[in-house]
DNA sequence: GTCTATAGAAGGATAGAC
DNA sequence: GTCTATCCTTCTATAGAC
């Protein structure tokens, strides 16, 4: 465990990383400078070249951050192995809508800085956006092999799904009238009639 | 039906708006010049004054016509009236796909540009696009209404359904293997399932 | 580690000639 | 309707003091 100067540099890094993310998803990359940055965090616009090296560094560091600690996260959601696929699609149904939801900001900058990255930084971050949508793709391939799901295209089946499920991003709001938990079961309902298998089941009743 | 002098003035005005809806969804709205936008079209910048007022009425404009644009064409598209909810909502899932298929730039500015509208604009905006979910939302319930679709919440059901279609504008290649009829029945397939009636569908077999 | 100061480039928008 | 020229602001990034 590193010892710490009296000085404030780990904590400027961090407080600059949360201010970014915050300013980048209201505003856009492009449109927030270095000074309001750092102003942001109290600091010179000089001081921020102290951590990173410009700002396509800062977002790639953003953006590689965001999708490092998501695949972490997976890992850890998802030791205890499951055999049902159903019972492993809600899961990750759950997880998903879960952290997500927790982290509007980085989510939105994730999907519409992509195109402010250099090419090889682009790369680098949609190998580990396609790593997760892999997951996904898995858990369907797994599920129509069995004969639980029934889906013309898996791929399909895993876009559709996200879209759905990132869709949530935008309107749900915490500590609304609807719970976490009612969230994921409306949600899941409808993955569940999306991957082919609502024939039988019972209809969650939401809130509203 | 207006004279036109012999100056390009229409001419440069809809090329600036084709320039700008290709170079905002590109680079986005905040990283793109109004030397960039007008160099694109080969006039000076000043000249882009002449037709905008600045470069908010020039992003309000872009998604004013999207937005115009799309109403008129489901009103065109809807004039037939249909009993059925399932081959209502049919009808607005293909429409929906093939419509915004082909107009992927204006999309994705209509969603990631709302951030840089005023207040005033965004408003407006908002209200237009509303408008276009209620009418997914109006299908959803009547069909709730009569027992033809199964849903715990048409609202969750208008985001889970247009998050899954928007989805579909970031991967699909026009002119690839798949078919655009092809995919709007892969599309419908997963949606049926979404509302809650897929159990006696025949599944429609995707290309790859 | 943070500050002030600044270099050098680029931005939005306007004025006036043609 | 378009151009050139320009005002003034703001930007990224760096240099050097503390």
């Amino acid at each position: 465990m590193a010892r710490k100067s009296g000085s404030s540099g780990e904590k400027t890094k961090a407080e600059l990383r949360a201010a970014a993310t915050r300013l980048y998803a209201r505003y856009g990359c492009a449109a927030v400078s270095v000074r309001q940055l750092a102003a942001e965090v109290g600091v010179q616009a000089g001081a921020v070249y102290l951590y990173f090296d410009d700002k396509q560094a800062l977002l790639y560091d953003l953006l590689d951050t965001h999708l490092t600690a998501l695949a972490e996260a997976w890992e850890k959601a998802s030791r205890v192995p499951l055999d049902d696929p159903l019972a492993r699609l809600e899961r990750f149904i759950c997880f998903h809508l879960r952290w997500h939801l927790v982290r509007k900001d980085a989510v939105f900058i994730s999907y519409m800085e992509l195109r402010n990255l250099t090419p090889e930084n682009f790369a680098r971050i949609e190998a580990k956006r396609h790593a997760y949508e892999d997951v996904l793709d898995g858990i369907l391939r797994d599920g129509v092999a069995r004969g639980t799901f029934r889906l013309a295209d898996t791929r399909m089946g895993v876009f559709a799904i996200l879209g759905q499920l990132n869709g949530v991003n935008v309107w749900y709001k915490e500590g609304g009238r609807l719970s976490l938990d009612a969230l994921c079961a409306v949600q899941m309902d409808m993955v569940r009639g999306l991957v082919g298998m609502n024939s039988q089941r019972e209809l969650v009743q939401a809130a509203q």
